[in-house]
This record gives structure tokens, C-alpha cells and sequence, in this order.
DNA sequence: ACCTATATGCTCAATCGGAGTATTAATTAT
DNA sequence: ATAATTAATACTCCGATTGAGCATATAGGT
């Protein structure tokens, strides 16, 4: 029984930390998607947890907004781990904890150190919407490559040749948008970004694309690669689009956020198949071509629809 | 710049709190699910992270193992949370980190206190393998009605009726086996589950469904959930399942993992699609019926599958 | 009057997914 | 032994979904 009291509740000596808390705020401006940096594009925001917060959530809520001096939309966890290469001064270990976070305006704009930086400065092979990366062929590739030519072992030469593939496909197709995080781990592990300079071997000319202090990079791909994942199966667009807005805006919103571009006509299918958005009546006048209706997004659906499709062959209620 | 500074790092003086590590760990035995549990099942087991683990899952594991005696297959993290109800007696906060685990022994076997246990035991309701619950029907669904009918505004109400109809349906069809977690929540904050007793009103005769300490089976709640989701997109069933295998034993847990049953034709046509699986040559000699080909997992698949199906209606690479 | 840029309507074929029928091959009960 | 029972497997059908395009409509600009 004494075995079972200690698993149940930590002793009174278990070890103390310090929670820090770590937000990807996410925008839209100009059809590119924008994420809340720090120092120069270099840091997330991240703050502590004081203990007079009753919850994480509300903890990141205040902060981000008592520095932004706006308030913050949808926000959801994303992962929590301890950098074993922190430490603070007092010696007490940090736990991470980052959150993903959806904001509709631009906060604090022109004002320099919050400053809103295109993602794909970050990222720039995650950006397909121009067709397949040049990067990934001309500079990614070869050296992944050569990474997978270096083994010996034939098996392991082959399970090497296997994770590019997937991750990077083969330059031209087969691309999943939403493998960030795993692209970003590969091209870590081997060297490849400036973050990673502390570790092992020297970077050999890292690859375009800044790096951010800390491992606030990987946080960033976290947080992309979960964006990217549920916009397919939740309405969160909306919560970056304006009230009213046309069909083309909506799709090039979500080709930002995909790095890919959409086929029209079948998006079109998609969203009204769905019942996601109503017309407003009223209709864009300037800018060149046909006039589009304006819609605006049914917060019903919120409720409607619980989504969640299953893929399992399931058979009759009998 | 002193805002910013005050934004990247924690001051020394940020609030210390203490660290439990949560785990969900199921496993399969005769086609049920099961997790284990301490305390005649009213716990999970539970741990303090301490300062000299490099990771937190390295943490997670070391005292799991060093509890069960057993090594643990696949782990993921599943939410972090600070529980606004405890504390500790030196006062410090308590931030709770989930995960969940999945082995293929049961582990420690016939002991007393860490307990494997049916979860539909802790979620009655959860379980629609003989067809719909009855349970919800003849006890869940009148309760709830009699809140959404209680709602004086109109508007108010069909929020209510639809929120019900999401998580529950109607009592027969329209089950939607992931929203475990939502269910749970609403079951909870109508009071109409134990642990939610010590908040405004009393208990009106709990449902059937055990309880657990803390909020322990809100944390089950949501490792059910993520196992639901995830068995659709990711062969982890194959963590809970012995070497070799016939198609209706895999078919049999993931029947028990979703709580509902799968057509067996085409259950069969979709493995194959997948290429999941490959038969051993062996066949399986006593119990009744014809004797089914024996299969094994192909772990190439791992590597092979990076899934993750887009449903967005892509346009070519032009 | 054209040209260009959008917005929108519709079609077509391939594939997928849900449901069921039919047949084969073992074990168990009578 | 023979029939009943339990599984395993093979196929078929058909409606819904999805990927790709063609065609037409409606604006502003030159």
C-alpha cells in the first residue's frame, strides 16, 4: 500500500519548477499568414504562469493580451516538454508549455519589437503555393541525399531513403503539408539549421530560412503543422477571416495556411456542400472582374456539425 | 525593450509549481480494453517528475516501468492542465501532464493494488457493441432533456437540444464514438456524475459509470477519445495486439477500442487496401469455424505511410 | 468592340464506401 | 454419420464523393 501512496500524489520534495508559457499567434494580412515574434523575429511570446491565474488558458490570455492590448481568439494547447537545455538561475528546471493561438486582427501594428513576420520566412520549403519548392530540389534534397547515400548498412540505407521520401517526397509530388514538424526535426538532426550548431558536427551553410532562439522554431512548426491538420475537419479559418468576405478570399486564406493551392470549383462544392457560410446579399464592387457575392460564416454550424468522420467500415445498428 | 525582456524569460521570481505526470495506459485482454489503476480503481497511476530525467516522457516511463515491472510500448502526450482544486501542502500548484500508453501484456497479473480494469466500466455508456446503450435512452437522455427543456430563452434551449443531440444523438443512430471527452464534460457540468458533487448542486442519483479521484476519469475520458481518433489514421493498434494475429482478433479490438462493430467484409477490404498486414503461412488450428489465415504486422507501413489525408480539393501542380 | 480577370454553373468519369449474397471449410451437437 | 453452427472468403451492386475540366456570365479597362 505504501508503494501505491507514493505513485498517487508527489512527495513533498518532488522537484520544483517554473512553467513557461509559449504562444503561436497566428494572423492573416494580405492572403499570407503572419505569426507574433519578439526581439528582432527571434523569440516566440512567451511569458510565466503565475499561480494567481485559475487556469493555464487564462494565464497565456493575460499576458498575451495585457502585451498586445487586444484580445485573443481561439486558442488551443499544443504540447508541453522540458528543455533539458534550460536551466534558470535559481537551478529550477523550465517546462514549456505552448499554445496556439488565432487572432482576426493585426495587433500593435507598426510598433517594432511585437511584430508580426510572415511564417514562411521560417518555413520556406513549406510554401507550395507557387508550385513545388525550388529549395527542396536545388538545396534540400541533394544533401538529404547525401545523408542517405552515407550509410552503410543497406537496410538502414534504405529506411533513410524511406523518411526523405515521405517527409520531402521527391521534389515534385507527393507532398503532405502537413509533415512541418517531422521536416523540421529531419533537417535538425542533420545538421542542416543553425539551431542546431550546438550539437555534434558544424553546419555545413545552413539552409534559407531563419532560425529562432531557443527551440521556439519547433514550437512554430508545431503549431503550423496542427493549423494546417484542422482546417480540414473544424471551421477555425473563420476565426482569421473578416465578418464578411468572398469565396476567393476564403480560399486564398486556406491556401496560405496550406501552402498549396485549392482547385476552385470543387472548393466551391466543398463549402456549400457544407453549410459553413451564408450570403450576405450584398455583393464586392471595386477591383477588376465579376463582382462576388459576400458571405459571412454560420456560427451555427459550430454546433451542427460534430464532424469527426469515421473511417471505420462500420456495420448496421442490427 | 523592457516589455520584451519581460516577455522572453521567466523572472527568478515566477511562481514554482510541482509537476505530476498522469498516465492512461490501456491494454487489450479477451476483446476488451482495459486500464490500469490503482486504489480499487479509483486512480490512475500517478507520478512526480524529477529534476534528473532528461525528458518528461523519459520520466513518464522510468517510474511506469519501475512500478509494472514492465516496458512500455508506445507513449504520447495527451494534455496538460493545472487543477485549479489542488494544492500541495507546501502550498505549491500542481500542474498535471497526461499521457497515454499502450502495452501489450498485462502487466502484473493477478496483484492487487495496480489493476487492470474494463474502461467501459468507468464509461457504461460508452460502449455500443450490442447495439445502441441502453443506458442512454432510459437514463441519460431523459436527464438531459429535462435540462434543455428547463431553458426559459428559446434560443437558449435549441443550443441546449443541439449540443445533446451532438454527443448523444438520439438514442439510436448518429453515435459519434470520439466526443468521449465532450460527453463526459457535459455529463459533469450537469452534475449528473460523482465528482462533480462537491460544486453547486447534489448529486440526483449519479449515473451507472465508476467514479474516480481528482479529476482522473476526465483524463481517462480524453485518452479514450485520442485513442478513438487515432486508431482511424494510424496502425497503433498494433501496440496492443501479440505478434501474430487473424483478422477478426484485429477486427475484435478495434471493435472494443471504438466501442462499436465493423462490417466484416469490408473491414477485410480495407485492410488489405492498406496493406497493413501479411499472412504468416500459418492458420489457426483449434476453436470453432474454418481456420483463419494468421497475419503479422508489417512495420515497414510505419515508415512506408505517412497518411494524413488531405480533404482539401487540391488543384494539380499546373 | 475587345481583352482580362473573376465568379459561377454543370458535366463526366473514376473511385470509394456501405450493404449484402454466396460459397467454403472447419468444429460441435444429435 | 449427419446436421447445425461458426468462421473465413469471394464477389456484386449501387449511390455518394472526388478530381478535372469546359462553358458561360459579368464586371473594369483600353
Amino acid at each position: 500500500m505504501h508503494n501505491a501512496s507514493e505513485m498517487k500524489s508527489p512527495s513533498v520534495s518532488a522537484t520544483a519548477v517554473t512553467i513557461e508559457l509559449n504562444a503561436v499567434l497566428v494572423a492573416l494580412t494580405a492572403n499570407e499568414p503572419q505569426v507574433l515574434t519578439l526581439e528582432d523575429g527571434g523569440l516566440l511570446p512567451s511569458g510565466p504562469f503565475e499561480s494567481e491565474h485559475p487556469t493555464l488558458q487564462s494565464g497565456l490570455r493575460a499576458w498575451v493580451e495585457q502585451q498586445t492590448h487586444h484580445p485573443l481568439g481561439y486558442v488551443e494547447q499544443l504540447y508541453t516538454f522540458a528543455d533539458r537545455n534550460r536551466a534558470q538561475e535559481n537551478g529550477r528546471r523550465i517546462v514549456s508549455i505552448s499554445y496556439l493561438g488565432l487572432t482576426r486582427e493585426r495587433l500593435s501594428r507598426g510598433v517594432r519589437d511585437p511584430e508580426w513576420r510572415n511564417w514562411y520566412r521560417y518555413f520556406p520549403w513549406e510554401d507550395w503555393r507557387a508550385g513545388p519548392s525550388p529549395l527542396i530540389a536545388k538545396e534540400i534534397l541533394p544533401r538529404l541525399r547525401k545523408w542517405s547515400d552515407a550509410a552503410g548498412d543497406p537496410a538502414l540505407k534504405r529506411e533513410r531513403r524511406q523518411r526523405i521520401d515521405i517527409n520531402f517526397g521527391d521534389g515534385k509530388d507527393h507532398w503532405n503539408e502537413e509533415l512541418v514538424l517531422q521536416r523540421y526535426e529531419l533537417l535538425y538532426e542533420l545538421g542542416l539549421v543553425p539551431e542546431a550548431s550546438s550539437r555534434a558536427g558544424s553546419v555545413s551553410s545552413p539552409l534559407p530560412g531563419m532560425p529562432m532562439r531557443h527551440d521556439h522554431r519547433r514550437i512554430l512548426a508545431t503549431g503550423i503543422a496542427r493549423l494546417r491538420a484542422k482546417i480540414k475537419y473544424r471551421p477555425v479559418v473563420f476565426e482569421l477571416m473578416p465578418d464578411t468576405f468572398t469565396l476567393l478570399q476564403l480560399q486564398r486564406a486556406i491556401e496560405a495556411l496550406a501552402g498549396r493551392t485549392l482547385h476552385k470549383q470543387n472548393f466551391r462544392r466543398l463549402i456549400d456542400q457544407q453549410g459553413l457560410v451564408e450570403e450576405t446579399g450584398a455583393l464586392t464592387s471595386q477591383s477588376a472582374g465579376r463582382p462576388a457575392k459576400l458571405y459571412r460564416f454560420r456560427r451555427e454550424v459550430m454546433l451542427e456539425r460534430a464532424v469527426g468522420g469515421s473511417k471505420l467500415p462500420l456495420s448496421r445498428p442490427a
